[in-house]
DNA sequence: TAGAGTGATTACAGTTACTGTCATCACTGA
DNA sequence: TCAGTGATGACAGTAACTGTAATCACTCTA
């Protein structure tokens, strides 16, 4: 056996959600993680960054593979279906995982604003990687930016609905419908997007500040 | 005159663009900016919940002018179109400021992992704004986050196209076209957006983790 | 016009998230 | 056997915040 217990960094996770969960995020402070983990507080920053870290281990793995995703659809998928792809396998990766498990995490972080913070910037950061994945693949770079954002969105809103709904749907399914409704959401404003007219038919000088 | 110098906020906050600008944000100390401004540190404080806020004083006056447009959109009006009338809204607001101070206070803000944080949930909280305003216009829950989710998307790149382009158009135009994009791409994908499909017909059982 | 609020500010002490640095010591490979 | 190596501990320090009490120009009222 080593010298000090094994993987002190999942134990670490493991106890900040335990604490988070029990008595809040701000109520717990770094040296009672550690403490619970049999560790100390120094150890603690030496395997994250900060306090919120301890709970976005996993985005990184979520990630590359949603983006190896994007990156190995087929040639001749647009930039649509390639992140479809990766959504694909998003859906794959969480659906493994257990619901209850997503829900505890996700109860943790809705219920704390500054982790809510951290999850937008690693929902972006993925984001950022499928769009730069995207170009890759020769697609536009304002394209790429824009299919990733809707990826993201629905990715996002698609594991609330899933993790939180009645119904035993499957990710992928939920996903797919977003999907749906989002392109039927677009397609209805087929009449009046445009945003100059607006701006500058109806309301000529009634800008102040 | 006063028992103070007027305008406290005002003056921290400009004191802390100017800092934040000379020598990076986390090389400045919530005492250095109070002191520019003649206050105290704990005065800074008083007026800004934390470091980070003071750059973001305006973004509920836009978020308040954008759902108010929505709001206010005719009541023929889709979800789409009345995102479109929001946009419109922050147009025209945004149209009307100085583009080297956006410019200078976006490249504070994405020089810095912590306040492109703090940016990520203000857009958020914009669309959470968005998105209740349409449900109270009778949008179902769901198209009304997917609506004001794709508003933010046009909103945010928007302006940096608009604040960091060559040409001279409008910021109007350019979320226009944006949406028009947007449209574009979901459209293209009217042949294989379907994820349940993919991820199981092409690797039946390759999931690991 | 005295005198009781009011509210923005200062002063000061405290907590805690995080960092830098050096020491420790089981393990590894030659 | 013995010089690394690497994860950890010990300890001191900085700065972002927070709580609380005091100040004092101003305002309102009797």
């Amino acid at each position: 056996m080593g010298r000090w217990q094994p993987d002190s960094r999942g134990r670490l996770q493991e106890a900040a959600l335990a604490l988070y969960s029990e008595r809040g995020f701000d109520q717990t402070t770094a040296s009672q993680i550690a403490e619970r983990a049999g560790l100390t507080e120094r150890t603690f920053f030496r395997h994250f960054v900060d306090k919120r870290e301890v709970l976005f281990g996993g985005s990184t793995v979520l990630q590359d593979h949603v983006v190896a995703a994007v990156a190995g659809a087929d040639a001749t998928d647009g930039p649509m279906q390639a992140v479809g792809r990766g959504l694909a396998a998003a859906a794959d990766m969480l659906g493994a995982g257990r619901k209850d498990l997503i829900r505890q995490r996700h109860g943790v972080i809705s219920a704390n604003p500054e982790l809510r913070e951290r999850e937008l910037v690693k929902l972006s950061d993925c984001g950022a990687a499928v769009a730069a994945a995207l170009i890759k693949r020769g697609v536009r770079d304002l394209l790429a930016h824009l299919a990733a954002d809707a990826a993201m969105t629905v990715l996002r809103s698609g594991i609330e609905r899933w993790a939180y709904g009645d119904d035993d749907r499957s990710l992928a399914m939920v996903m797919d419908e977003l999907l749906a409704d989002m392109k039927a959401l677009l397609l209805s404003a087929s009449a009046i997007p445009v945003l100059a007219s607006q701006s500058t038919d109806i309301e000529p000088e009634s800008q102040h500040v």
